[in-house]
DNA sequence: TGCCAGGGATTAG
DNA sequence: CTAATCCATGGC
């Protein structure tokens, strides 16, 4: 089986995502550092605060008191490392001269660049870059290399960066690039939550793809 | 009740 | 460079 060949597969069994939920391109960066570990559902209780609060904004976030903010995003845990990583891209993004000033950066330069963030991680800085900034990243988490492990179509063990290049080598779009990789890395997720826990194979899984849950 | 969720930094070997 | 450890809430 080919990525092309397990992404309609997918597609086929659940329809288009439209990922990621959010309302702006910002919202989906603060989702990203927010959703680090944690459940989606925690970070919508926090999110919903800091829209009640009117701070879904980087010059707000970045002049907060960490204290308060803590409170804020208390919901999503980890609140006291994720006020600070926060802070961190918001100062990062204001720096940037934020939306516009990042328009005409070349993706491998600002991904380098949000690295650079302390708090921002790989798939933190990826996920930004598709679905913030609709540039064609392709996002790996532990599902997508789980299940692309078990499906025998890469080997396991190779780093991050291979496992990237590799899957956007793969994948050349006939058309609209961040829509594939948009829809692809949500399909894996939707998948992965929809998948059994305990059975060896996933009962109501219609695509007999192997339980991301069960062991080698 | 214990396990785990749309990771990353830090520290130790 | 790899492995452990810490961070923390809420849902099932």
């Amino acid at each position: 089986m080919t990525l092309h060949a397990l992404y309609e597969r997918l597609h086929a069994a659940y329809g288009a995502q439209c990922w990621w939920p959010a309302d702006t391109p910002f919202e989906v960066m603060v989702g990203a550092i927010l959703t680090q570990n944690t459940a989606w559902t925690n970070v919508e209780k926090a999110i919903a605060n800091l829209k009640r609060e009117q701070a879904l904004d980087a010059q707000i976030l970045a002049h907060t008191e960490p204290a308060l903010l803590v409170e804020w995003i208390r919901p999503s845990g980890y609140y006291n490392i994720k006020a600070r990583r926060l802070q961190n891209l918001c100062r990062w993004l204001l720096d940037a001269g934020e939306e516009e000033g990042l328009r005409t950066i070349d993706t491998p330069v600002l991904r380098a660049q949000l690295l650079t963030v302390n708090g921002v991680g790989a798939e933190t800085a990826d996920s930004i870059l598709l679905y913030a900034l609709r540039r064609p990243v392709f996002v790996i988490d532990a599902y997508t290399r789980r299940l692309f492990s078990r499906l025998g179509l890469i080997d396991g063990a190779e780093s991050y960066e291979e496992l990237r290049e590799l899957c956007e080598r793969s994948l050349v779009a006939s058309t609209d690039t961040v829509h594939l990789f948009s829809e692809y890395h949500a399909l894996i997720v939707t998948h992965a939550k929809q998948a059994c826990r305990k059975r060896p194979m996933c009962q109501n899984c219609t695509l007999r793809l192997h339980c991301p849950y069960q062991p080698q």
